[in-house]
DNA sequence: TCACGCATCCCCCGGACGGGGGAGGCGGTT
DNA sequence: AACCGCCTCCCCCGTCCGGGGGATGCGTGA
């Protein structure tokens, strides 16, 4: 009745170190191991474990994408621990959006991941499944706006931002020394970039794909 | 060097039983106990404790303001976890507001409990600070919208969400079976209670106070 | 009963908005 | 040199929008 656990890390030094620290914990079991994303949704598929843990960063196949694969295609999928090394790691949230139940930082300490696996194992997180969710789903959302920023002109940014601030063109014109007419040909350029057809659709699409975020007017 | 705890519930019954499962764990110490908010804050301010177990539900002074006036008037704050009843306590999010390092529900067992407790008392969660800051502030947009949903009529709701989405006035109109003037007057209505001068603020308003959220069309 | 909020519809009117054009200058790339 | 994207400004015009009035009916509750 121990908890199962499987490995998936490209560098087999990482992998023996954890399978060192698990396999010592009474009640957790290493029952395989992955160098390969692919190789991991082969052996997760085949030992069907409680848990397991994911590298980010893999040849071949990565683990975001793996995590995905096994979580679409299983009866009882298991319970997915990202290990990332920076906290700060984009990946980490595209991880959790696919569905994993936590994360944990390479340099944690040999506690801490058992813990993190036990806590994992167990079902629960300190916070609900729900919230992580939703927390992946706002930071897939700041991904977005950064395409988006991309797409717009340094002036037409701007532009969008005092909209989003309900301020009308003439408004806009004074607020960055412009003439009216100027204002009015970013906003046309904008609504034909945003597919709006008025600056309200506009606004809303700035929200919807993360330009502007409820809560903080700046960044 | 073992983690000092202190609990803080109106129950005695239910301090007995933590400082039970607690006692009972090498390397846990309960060093006090509180029954109410002011008690919790004076206990804390004199033992100054790793941890504190904080219940929401408190006679004259509750869980949140306990912990708020604990983080904010103290050299080497606690890390306080929130012990409730029911998950979907709307306090749970403002004690997290109020900088709680996590929660847990009563009905835990007590392995999760212990974790839980060795989990904040280690500095790290499963997720970062910022992460659950930003689920508070998420929430707290989540109430604001109540209120707002209070103060507007069934009528002016439903167009408000339309409005939202986009909609012009005429498309609103034949959405809803009405004619356009009425659409115009439920607008009119809304400009004036939402502060707002066109429908363009009226959209952003109902963004920034948590009527609608990006991501999610519905709820 | 009378008042009030809510929902429905009506009129007039001015202004802001958005579409469709065009034009000039400026700074890069090819 | 020619091209292109970006920024700047201009004109015309139709339309949607919002302000300011009102009117009617229908419930609830004082």
């Amino acid at each position: 009745m121990s908890v199962r656990i499987v490995i998936a890390d490209d560098e087999a030094l990482v992998r023996g170190a954890l399978r060192a620290i698990l396999s010592a914990e009474p009640g957790l079991e290493v029952t395989g191991e992955a160098a390969t994303g692919a190789e991991a949704v082969a052996v997760v598929r085949a030992k069907e474990p409680d848990v397991v843990l994911m590298d980010v960063r893999m040849p071949e196949l990565d683990g975001i994408r793996a995590t995905e694969l096994l979580l679409g295609g299983m009866q009882r999928p298991p319970r997915i621990v990202v290990v990332t090394t920076f906290e700060n790691d984009s990946y980490v949230y595209d991880a959790l959006r696919a569905g994993a139940s936590g994360f944990l930082l390479k340099r944690s300490s040999a506690e801490e991941l058992v813990r993190a696996v036990r806590l994992v194992a167990s079902g629960d997180s300190l916070l609900f499944p729900a919230a992580i969710r939703a927390l992946a789903a706002a930071h897939a959302r700041t991904a977005r706006a950064d395409a988006l920023r991309g797409r717009l002109t340094p002036r037409e940014a701007q532009v969008l931002r005092l909209m989003t601030e309900g301020l009308t063109n003439a408004e806009i014109a004074t607020r960055l020394t412009l003439g009216p007419e100027t204002v009015k040909s970013h906003v046309a350029s904008l609504l034909t970039k945003l597919g709006a057809r008025d600056r309200t659709q506009a606004v809303i699409a700035a929200y919807e794909q993360g330009f502007v975020t409820p809560g903080r007017a700046g960044a």
